[in-house]
DNA sequence: TAATTTTTGTACCAATCGGTATGAAACACC
DNA sequence: GGTGTTTCATACCGATTGGTACAAAAATTA
């Protein structure tokens, strides 16, 4: 019983094979996070989640902030394709559109907690997470600076007028981001990010050349 | 030695007296929960930041979720007037906009930690502090009310147009709030969140009616 | 089958968690 | 001064925290 079948060319290492597949643990614990946060997850709920006890965690992740930064690398690669999908839409406007649109979808996912893991994890935290705290923020930051350098481009290519502050821009679109995440996790729909989104995307600076050339108020 | 003064119209209760304010006390703790959320706030931080001990603490305040929601109060209490000078300005477009820049002012206040306590504290969290983020969330969706109201309140009054959903415009400027109480929690600074509001604002109606009439594109 | 290697399950570790029992100390009142 | 009342400081509680030691178990190789 337990005979383990031999995968195609997977020579099997020497020594007692695992009983778990490492990538599905890691899947699940990163629910476990995701809805808990770092501090508020315990050794005890992730083994309990992931079906392994602590020495096969220890021996496969490492210790808590190990097993952590690997979920995150994990939530990261498999948001990726979200990004890079819109990265690539012929327009600025459209890719920033579509980043919204997806990660709202992303946000109240049924399958999912709702909300940000980046944003949910550790925006406070004990000392000893603080350090976690920073890479969070960190790695929030790198969204900010990916749509910037979208934008950017489309500076360069005419899209976006030159007396645009893109890095204003992109920080805007990151707060509406981070805003979201919080509102999902508070329990916002789908259709109610919608329409923050449709309203955010008032700030497109088409629009903006009309009102800063004239004033508010006539 | 530590001869109590009478102070005037204040009859000491019998009894030893209290070696603490606990105004002051509670202000003290507000700081650290403010930085270190729920979960990440030992009762060991706590009586060591107040600077008394556990039994102190409960007799005064009761256990842990008690003394929370007390700090909640404060902080709210603290908050409110910031609240009450904006909903009283003349026009629904200057309340808006004076709230956005007085909670960035108090976001980024260094006086205090950087972000807001009801979207630090308890984001998410293990089983038994669900009720604490459930309350938080709860706190949060109040001052969306009270930017709906405002908002519903100019549109009776003729000052934003009859065809404008208030509900979906306070849900966004909500989610800018949230968005920049992240941000400011990961080191952004005054000026940056300035020009989050300054975007922010042109998802103002006004501006609105003039978009939503022509083709964004000639 | 014997030797080797790795994982597994259990039992355990010191430290910390939130919370409390207890007796001394400090006040008001009489 | 004595009595009643409340707070103080210390020491303690069981439960849980993150993390490990250890030996049995399960695989490969020889």
């Amino acid at each position: 019983m337990g005979k383990v079948i031999r995968v195609k060319k997977k020579p099997l290492p020497p020594g007692r094979p695992k009983a778990f597949d490492p990538e599905q643990a890691l899947h699940t614990a990163l629910r476990v996070f995701w809805e808990k946060g770092y501090e508020g997850t315990s050794l005890a709920d992730l083994t309990a989640a992931m079906g392994i006890n602590k020495p096969s965690l220890y021996a496969t992740f490492g210790d808590k902030a190990a097993l952590f930064r690997k979920v995150v690398d994990h939530y990261m690669r498999q948001q990726s394709g979200l990004w890079n999908d819109a990265f690539h839409l012929p327009t600025a406007k459209g890719s920033i559109a579509r980043i919204l649109t997806s990660v709202a979808d992303a946000l109240t996912n049924g399958k999912n907690p709702h909300g940000c893991l980046l944003v949910q994890a550790a925006l406070s935290c004990g000392e000893d997470a603080d350090c976690i705290k920073e890479e969070l923020a960190a790695k929030r930051a790198e969204s900010g600076t990916l749509m910037r350098t979208r934008l950017l481009r489309a500076q360069a290519e005419g899209e976006i007028p030159r007396n645009v502050d893109v890095a204003a821009l992109s920080r805007f679109f990151s707060t509406i981001l981070r805003g979201m995440s919080v509102e999902a996790s508070g329990g916002a729909t789908r259709a109610q990010l919608q329409t923050v989104i449709d309203l955010a995307m008032k700030a497109w600076p088409d629009s903006a050349r009309q009102t800063t050339a004239l004033p508010a108020e006539v």
